[in-house]
RNA sequence: GGCGCGGUAGCAAAGUGGUAAUGCUGUGGACUGCAACUCCGCCAUCGUCGGUUCGAUUCCGACCCGCGCCUCCA
């Protein structure tokens, strides 16, 4: 932190369409806020990607600027959520609430900091409520058959983000044009609610909020009209975002919502997006049954985040063989340290729009480098090595306990193993391998690997 | 139909106007009682065809192929 600063921070905007130096606002509050999710189910490995990349960006922010404000929403009202409680027969707060812990939980298992805020939606209605007025005060907005709604022609600049004209989003076939909308672009800012639905009272009855509209009203209310950073999958380009612009820049005078919108790509499954509609999705925690949360970020950071990234049980394999082996460099060397290098090609990389694949081939080099290192130098790479890791939230396990946590409860107990090594051990000091290979193809059939060397044998569950 | 992205080794994935990082896999060797780990080495001319250039995978154009968005969606 001591280091000057001589590279700076570069960010693809996609309102520009091009990558350009991070201006904050205000150098002293950075203000980011990241599309969370509606918690009506588990989250797949597609939704952690922007919180995991994100959350990279947060950290090298941190790194950075003294203050930065991270807010991630939750979305706990929604017709989605509100279909899985009348499934299941609750209510909508306990179904939310199952699902937003259970997302916690996920996100801290991939090693995702906490952000600084996490705004819920129905915390927010009043302020939703005034925004959906104040629009409606400005000529932006109509009710219209106990709804309100956002009349996309009174900005001239709706389409930007997207770079479409409204003609080219109205040629597409799959806009419902209810008869309520004055025109069919329009869309909801609060919707009215039956009797037996979720609502709260308004000017305009009993009802809720529209999607969009949550994200605008959160973020004025914790980051302000005009933040630095805003962000979230590309799927939510249009219409969630170019929404949310249209809502806040009209509510603001003008005033942009966001100066830098960031998008991630898609996680495919064999060339495909993964998503519910296909059915192809993996579950966040279904693979964490199968693999650490670490393995899961290193694929996901594998690849850079505006890229379409693969995704598949090899590279998971892959991944996690990967940190066996940096892990395995760390195993022998000790030493807690961690010193972010600023002019280190690794941290370069992180600034320049986040090239995380090029930081972690940083990774692999400074682990080969420092174990052909001794003494004084080898501490310093390992520190290195540590504060780069610590950027992208990989590495900072203890290298002992990556290879030898029990991960299920039929796993063998390591008091067991260390038993088996020592028998081994004698049975090789009395020159009879066989029952030394014996024991060994044992323990290899029960998920331990063992690895002789001068200081004793090592071993790992793999 | 409109808008946008991409095609780099077996699998992934960076990158650059001057003959292509990194990881996993495979493979030859060293180390080892044998292995595992580790170490040394090997394995691509960057979708196709043209153009610009002394020189292009990198710029321009055309074409082929794949993918995404167009109000459910990270």
């Amino acid at each position: 932190m001591t280091d000057k600063k001589s590279s700076t921070l570069a960010l693809y905007n996609t309102l520009s369409r091009e990558k350009a130096a991070f201006e904050p606002i205000d150098p002293d509050r950075i203000t980011m806020y990241v599309c969370g999710p509606t918690v009506y189910n588990r989250v797949h490995i597609g939704n952690a990607r922007p919180a995991v990349v994100f959350d990279t960006l947060y950290r090298v922010l941190q790194n950075e600027y003294p203050n930065v404000v991270y807010a991630r929403n939750i979305t706990d009202i929604d017709d989605k959520i509100m279909a899985a409680a009348s499934d299941l027969d609750e209510d909508i707060s306990i179904v939310s609430a199952r699902y937003s812990k259970a997302y916690f939980e996920d996100m801290a298992a991939l090693n995702n900091l906490e952000p600084t805020i996490t705004p819920y939606a129905t915390q927010h209605i009043p302020e939703m409520i005034s925004m959906a007025r104040l629009l409606i005060e400005k000529e932006n907005a109509y009710v219209a058959d106990g709804h309100v709604l956002f009349a996309v022609q009174s900005m001239k600049t709706y389409g930007q983000l997207s770079g479409r004209s409204l003609d080219d989003m109205l040629a597409g076939a799959r806009v419902e044009v209810a008869d309520y909308k004055r025109y069919a672009g329009d869309f909801v800012l609060w919707k009215p609610s039956a009797e037996n639905e979720p609502g709260w009272d308004s000017p305009w009855g009993k009802g809720r909020p529209g999607w969009h509209l949550e994200c605008s009203a959160m973020t004025e209310k914790h980051l302000g009209d005009t933040i630095d950073i805003h962000a979230g999958g590309q799927d939510l380009i249009f219409p969630h975002h170019e929404n949310e612009i249209a809502q806040s820049c009209c509510a603001h005078n003008g005033k942009p919502m966001a100066n830098v919108w960031m998008h991630n790509g898609f996680i495919n499954i064999e060339g495909e997006k993964m998503s519910k509609s296909l059915g192809n999705f993996r579950m966040v925690n279904d693979l964490l049954d199968q693999y650490p949360g670490e393995v899961l970020r290193y694929v996901i950071l594998s690849a850079h985040y505006r890229s379409e990234q693969s995704f598949s049980k090899d590279l998971l394999d892959s991944a996690w063989r990967s940190l066996d082996t940096l892990y395995g460099y760390l195993r022998g060397i000790k030493g807690s340290d961690s010193i972010i290098g600023m002019q280190t090609k690794g941290y370069k990389a992180l600034l320049d729009d986040l090239n995380t694949p090029l930081a972690i081939s940083e990774l692999h080099r400074l682990a080969k480098q420092m174990h052909a290192a001794t003494g004084l130098q080898q501490q310093d790479l390992r520190a290195e090595l540590a504060g780069l890791g610590s950027l992208m939230g990989l590495l900072q396990s203890d290298a002992e306990q990556w290879f030898t946590q029990v991960r299920s409860s039929a796993d063998i107990s390591s008091a067991e193993i260390e038993g088996l090594i020592e028998k081994r051990q004698r049975a090789k000091a009395d020159k009879d391998f066989a029952g030394a290979d014996l024991i060994r193809q044992d323990l290899l059939a029960r998920g331990v690997v063992l690895e002789d060397s001068r200081e004793g044998t090592k071993w790992r569950r793999g």
